[in-house]
RNA sequence: GGUCUCGUGGCCGAGAGGUUAGGCAAGGCUCUGCAAAAGCUUGUACAGCGGUUCGAAUCCGCUCGAGACCUCCA
């Protein structure tokens, strides 16, 4: 397989990739609702996307990566009673519910910058687009799609079924749906009970409130993203994603209102990041089973026995693949932590190794490449292109003492290689443990006295000596390393 | 209760009807004053029970276990 195919929920197939406008690939991704602190799971969702993202555009395509902020507030249930979550934490918090939004979105934008994952094209949010989603209310209500009750507007299930099938992504049966449906409260407005809000009318205590020609209210929970996806990149474009958990109802709502208003269900691929789960119980806000990102690069959290880098952690993410289940642990990210920092000393290796050799290798540099690509191509198998990466440290281990396996050209090749496979499109930013300039060059020199002094002490075979300056080293976190042409050193 | 997914060696985690995944840990070896680091190397795993097949971890059935969704949720 030599192109890129990506697993599609819809029908459930792994399908050959193409954009319907080449060179340029729409994607919409569902973001996060801005109540609260993202967690590592959200997270994972978002760095899977980003290694989308960055597949995409490495294989040359030009990504518009729309990626909405959910800031007008889910509504906690159908109820009128229901009341919008940003509404509720505000008057909890006594802040404005904007103040609570810009907070938390401030906050999602630093730790996706932490984990180096790469800005979307556009990122729209859901209260600057109130108009649009109006307008949309108005398309399904003028074809028939959706009816106003008591100045709230709802789709409606049952006019949808005559054209469309409903619950294909989900592969779910009305009939299972309609088993499965619960007694709300507020259902006495609908018509059917699959049938979602599209506009709902502001209780007197809800803050947040537009107006619209139904009532004084605020938009259904699915609204935003096919009003947002279809301003910015059509009602038929290329791929949408999200987590797992929002693919029922969220998603099978968005396709419904989608294909209602414009005849088209939206994406062409749907694309679905599995759960990253603590303690095997999938992370949620509500059960304090969750691990914050920043918390992970702090080293706080009774999860943990030390802090990590951003590196390290998306390591330990993608070398699992996005739609599998992963099960965090200390120990578990511990033994990603120490892969990775060994395939980047392997890149150090490759950095410092000598002009030697023939121009090509034994080890072939293009074959090896095309496994990478042939691992990213089987729907983003990052794990395998990992383990790629561990085939070619071996490469360059091998190269260390032969240097006809790796040749000139083969190694110079390789490392540039390696660097766009783990840096452009893993996105493991190059480890920033080296400190900043001046420190650094002034650890350099102060070790460089300490070792010299350790060097002449084994010379002389003061045993005591070199091992005592090992060992207070060690203490400061510097871990000594002899080797052949002498000693270095590496801070943990 | 309904729908669905998963169960891989000590741990994490790919793959998938017949050919070594990979990482971490562990054992052995090389190097070494000792250690660390690094390198080399070893391990034959696919929940259980049946079935299909020349052949199944990979397909089918059942059992057990875990998880997700059905309600805001990445």
């Amino acid at each position: 397989m030599s192109t890129l195919h990506l697993y599609d929920s819809l029908t459930g197939e792994l399908r050959p990739f193409e954009p319907i406008h080449a060179p340029h690939v729409g994607m919409y991704v569902c973001g996060p609702t801005v109540y609260s602190d993202v967690h590592l799971g959200n997270t994972r969702t978002f760095l899977s996307f980003d290694l989308l993202f960055r597949y995409l555009t490495h294989l040359g395509y030009k990504v518009r990566y729309v990626r909405n902020i959910t800031d007008a507030g889910h509504l906690e249930s159908d109820a009128d009673s229901g009341e919008d979550k940003i509404a509720k934490k505000a008057r909890l918090e006594q802040l404005e519910p904007m103040e609570i939004v810009q907070r938390y979105t401030v906050g999602f934008r630093a730790v996706m910058q932490a984990y180096n994952a790469l800005p979307p094209s556009i990122e729209p949010t859901a209260t600057g687009h109130i108009v649009e989603q109006i307008e949309l209310i108005k398309k399904l209500l003028a074809d028939g799609f959706a009816y106003e009750a008591n100045g709230s507007v709802y789709f409606s299930i049952e006019t949808y079924l005559k054209t469309y099938p409903y619950g294909e992504l989900s592969g779910r049966s009305i009939e299972d749906l309609e088993a499965g449906t619960r007694d709300l409260d507020g259902q006495q407005d609908k018509r059917h009970p699959l049938d979602f809000a599209l506009w709902k009318k502001a209780s007197t205590e809800h803050i947040m409130r537009w107006p619209s020609p139904w009532s004084e209210g605020f938009p259904g929970w699915h609204l935003e993203c096919s009003a947002m996806s279809t301003k910015y990149l059509g009602a038929e474009f290329d791929i949408h994603g999200g987590g797992m958990d929002l693919k029922f109802p969220h998603h099978e709502c968005e396709i419904a209102q989608n294909k209602g208003a414009t005849g088209h269900g939206g994406a062409r691929f749907w694309l679905h990041a599995n759960m990253l789960t603590l303690n095997g119980k999938r992370m949620a806000k509500s059960t304090g089973n969750t691990l914050d990102p920043r918390d992970l690069l702090a080293g706080n959290s009774p999860h943990l026995t030390k802090a990590y880098s951003p590196g390290a952690v998306r390591f330990f993410i993608h070398q699992a693949h996005y739609r599998s289940v992963l099960d965090f642990s200390d120990s578990a990210l511990q033994a990603a932590e120490k892969g990775y920092y060994r395939l980047l000393s392997s890149l150090d290796v490759l950095r410092q190794r000598p002009k030697g050799g023939p121009a090509h290798g034994s080890w072939s540099v293009p074959e090896w490449n095309g496994r990478c690509s042939e691992a990213m191509n089987q729907d983003l198998n990052s794990p395998v292109l990992i383990a790629q990466l561990f085939d070619a440290a071996k490469a360059v281990a091998a190269d260390q003492n032969d240097p006809a396996v790796l040749g000139s050209d083969g190694a110079a090749t390789l490392l540039q290689l390696m660097e766009t496979w783990m840096f452009d499109v893993l996105g493991l930013a190059p480890e920033p443990h080296s400190a900043s300039g001046k420190y650094q060059k002034a650890l350099d020199a102060a070790m460089s006295v300490v070792l010299d002094l350790r060097r002449k002490a084994r010379e002389s075979k003061d045993w005591s000596t070199s091992d005592a300056l090992r060992d207070a080293l060690a203490q400061g976190g510097i871990v000594v390393k002899d080797g052949a042409e002498g000693s270095s050193y590496r801070v943990e």
